[in-house]
DNA sequence: GTGCTTCTAGAAAATCATTCTATTTCCGCG
DNA sequence: CGCGGAAATAGAATGATTTTCTAGAAGCAC
C-alpha cells in the first residue's frame, strides 16, 4: 500500500498535508474524504488507493506526527546524562513541539487519536516500538542506577508523561497555562515525584 | 430539549443505557443511531427529538458519567481534612470508578470524549462548573494554607490529575498497570510533587 | 373534551464512505 | 524505441449512516 513511484509519494504527501490543513481550518467534522479530495485536487480513487479508508488517512497523519514527537523526545533523553536532566529535556521537547505544531498537537491530543479503539499509548506500542522501547529502557536503566524510585515502568511513565500531557492538552484547548512557566516548573516537580531520594 | 413528561424521561434513560451497552459490546464504530434504535426499540424520531444528533446522544452519555465521576472526586475531597489525604482520596476515587465502571471509563477516556473539538477538561469547564469550581477552590485553599506549593492552579491540577488519568487510561487499554498498586503508590508520589515543603 | 405541547414514528432526503471498473502513467526490459 | 505489467488516477455507482420532515398519538391543563 505504500507508494512505489515518485508521483505516488507526492500524492501521499499532498493528501497528508491537505488533511492537516482541512482539520486545522474546520475541525474534526470537516475532516471528510470529500473535503480532502476537493481541497487537494486528488481523486477519490487515489486517496483510497493509498490509504484504503478515511481512517487509514487519519491514521497515517497521526503516525507521521507521532513519529516526529517521539523522535524529539527520544533525542532529548539521549542527550541527557542524568535522569533529572532527562526529565527536563523530555518535558521541554514535548511542550516545544505542541507550541510549534499547534494543529498537529491538537490532532494528537484530541478525538481522532484514539480511533479504532486504541489509545495513543497503545498505538505507540504497536507501531512505534522503535521509539517506545528506548524510553522504557531509559527509565529501567535509571531505576537500576538508583536515581529513579523502584516502581513499575508504567507508573513512572504515568508520573512523568501525565502532567506533561495534561498541561499540553490544557494549553491547546484552554490556553489557561503559560507554557514557559510549565516548562520551567514541571520538570522539577515531576522529578520530586519519581526521584529515589527519601522525602 | 430536556424531557417534560415522564415517558420522555424514560425514553432518554433507555436510550442512554442502551447506548452504553451498544458501545460496550461493539466498540466505537458500533455506536450508531441505527444500532441504538434497534437495540432499544425507540424510534428514530424520538432519538432525534431528545438529543438532536448522534453526537448529542454521545455527549449526554459522557456528561452523565462525567457527572458521577466528578461527584465522587469532589466528595472525596470534601471528606479530607488535609491536602495530603485529599490527594489520596481523589486518586482512589478515580481509580475505583474506572474499575467499577469499565465501559463508562473507556468511553470517558477514549475517542469520542473529545468530540466537537472539546477536550474532557474543556467539557468539564463548560457544563460541570458546579463540580469543577470546588476542585479549583480546594486547590487554592490549600495553596493559601501553605500546604501546596504556590503554583498556578492549572499546573497543580495537571500534576495531580495527569498521573491518575494516565494510569487509568493505561489500565483500561493495556492492563499493564496494577490498579491497587497505583492507588497505593501514586498518591504519595503525587504529593511529593505538589507539596510546599522543600525537597 | 378541547387545545396545546410533548413525544413517537418511520419514510424520505442528504451526507459521507467505500467499492468498482476503466483509463492513464510510469518503469523495467528486450 | 515500444511492449507489458504494475502503479496510480479518475469518477460513477453503491452502500451505509445521519439528519430532516411530516404525520399522528399521548399526555396535560383547563
Amino acid at each position: 500500500m505504500s507508494p512505489k513511484q515518485q508521483r505516488g509519494e507526492a500524492t501521499v504527501e499532498l493528501l497528508l498535508d491537505t488533511a492537516l490543513r482541512v482539520y486545522a481550518e474546520g475541525g474534526e467534522q470537516a475532516l471528510t474524504v470529500n473535503a480532502v479530495t476537493k481541497a487537494s485536487g486528488v481523486s477519490l480513487g487515489s486517496l483510497y488507493h493509498h490509504f484504503g479508508s478515511i481512517d487509514g488517512l487519519v491514521d497515517a497523519l497521526l503516525m507521521r506526527w507521532l513519529e516526529r514527537l517521539l523522535g524529539e523526545m527520544v533525542t532529548a533523553l539521549e542527550h541527557s546524562r542524568t535522569a533529572r536532566t532527562g526529565v527536563r529535556a523530555l518535558t521541554r521537547a514535548y511542550l516545544s513541539f505542541v507550541r510549534e505544531h499547534r494543529e498537529a498537537g491538537m490532532l494528537l491530543h484530541s478525538s481522532r487519536a484514539d480511533r479504532l479503539g486504541m489509545t495513543q499509548a497503545a498505538r505507540l506500542r504497536d507501531a512505534q516500538e522503535a521509539r517506545l522501547t528506548p524510553m522504557a529502557a531509559w527509565v529501567a536503566h535509571h531505576v537500576e542506577k538508583g536515581e529513579i524510585a523502584p516502581l513499575p515502568v508504567p507508573l513512572i511513565e504515568s508520573l512523568v508523561l501525565g502532567p506533561v500531557v495534561g498541561a499540553a492538552r490544557r494549553w491547546l484547548t484552554f490556553g489557561d497555562i503559560d507554557l514557559d512557566e510549565a516548562a520551567r516548573v514541571l520538570p522539577e516537580r515531576i522529578w520530586r515525584s519519581i526521584s529515589a531520594e527519601p522525602e
